[in-house]
DNA sequence: CTGGCTGCAAATCTTTTGCATCCTG
DNA sequence: CAGGATGCAAAAGATTTGCAGCCAG
């Protein structure tokens, strides 16, 4: 991987007054919020932003390595502006997610990688939060 | 959670044709298949399968414990008829995934767990399989 | 200037839902 | 026979794409 091309792709990162929007909103953002959420919060300061420029910028922080896509909501993709490796907690009633800063001894036998190459790891805990316990108690 | 309402639930789960196919698409499956691939799959035998019937049917599963939904595909949900307790590596090329049969030691410290009371837990390895490195050599 | 970016709308894809009819238990 | 299950179609969401015009570098 050069670093011609790095470069190259910086360059050609054009900072939009959308993209500078969307920046701001997703800094220090643990909420881990979908394409939609990031829109209708930017559509506050934009009212012009459409869809296409929210996934399309999402998408192009994602190629930077400046955002990650989570996996853990089945039902949307949703996104973390934290890159430092960390794992996550999900709350299986309402998805909530929240960040586990730990690490992880995670390495496993060569038999069972299968011809893989392994690139990275996450784990994914699962659980109630405490607003939907009390809630449900209620 | 009282035994009554599980065997209320197994009583009323009936075993229709249709539901049967998916169970045997389904068992020893490991190819771990979206909604899409059983349906495709399960209409050779049953031409008349509908989507509602195996989304339906997946749901029904799913409650019992007889298969599990996968979060690590972004673009769709995936099932696992294995239910034992175990992890995943995924192609982020081509999407594939492989059981991981490996027990991992995850516990960390009450005060990362933001109030959450923890359920379980599931390990995503990420990686490039055989095929995708051969191809990409081409 | 120019190539990447934006906005809008339409198109795709996946998943869900309403409802009349069917059939398992 | 009753209530859950099926099939069909339409609806609902989420994400992607085509394209003409715009603007940051």
């Amino acid at each position: 991987m050069p670093v011609r091309s790095e470069k190259h792709r910086d360059r050609r990162f054009k900072m939009t007054p959308q993209r500078l929007a969307i920046l701001d909103y997703l800094k220090g953002n643990v909420q881990h919020p979908a394409a939609d959420d990031v829109f209708r919060a930017v559509r506050r300061k934009y009212p012009t932003m459409s869809f296409a420029t929210v996934y399309n910028t999402l998408e192009a922080l994602k190629k930077r390595g400046m955002v990650k896509e989570l996996t853990g909501d089945p039902d949307k993709k949703r996104f973390d502006p934290n890159t430092s490796p960390h794992h996550h907690l999900i709350c299986t009633n309402c998805r909530k997610i929240v960040d586990i800063p730990v690490q992880f001894d995670l390495d496993f036998a060569e038999q069972y990688r299968e011809g893989f190459v392994i690139t990275g790891s996450h784990i994914e805990f699962s659980g109630i939060c405490l607003e939907c316990r009390n809630r449900s108690r209620a």
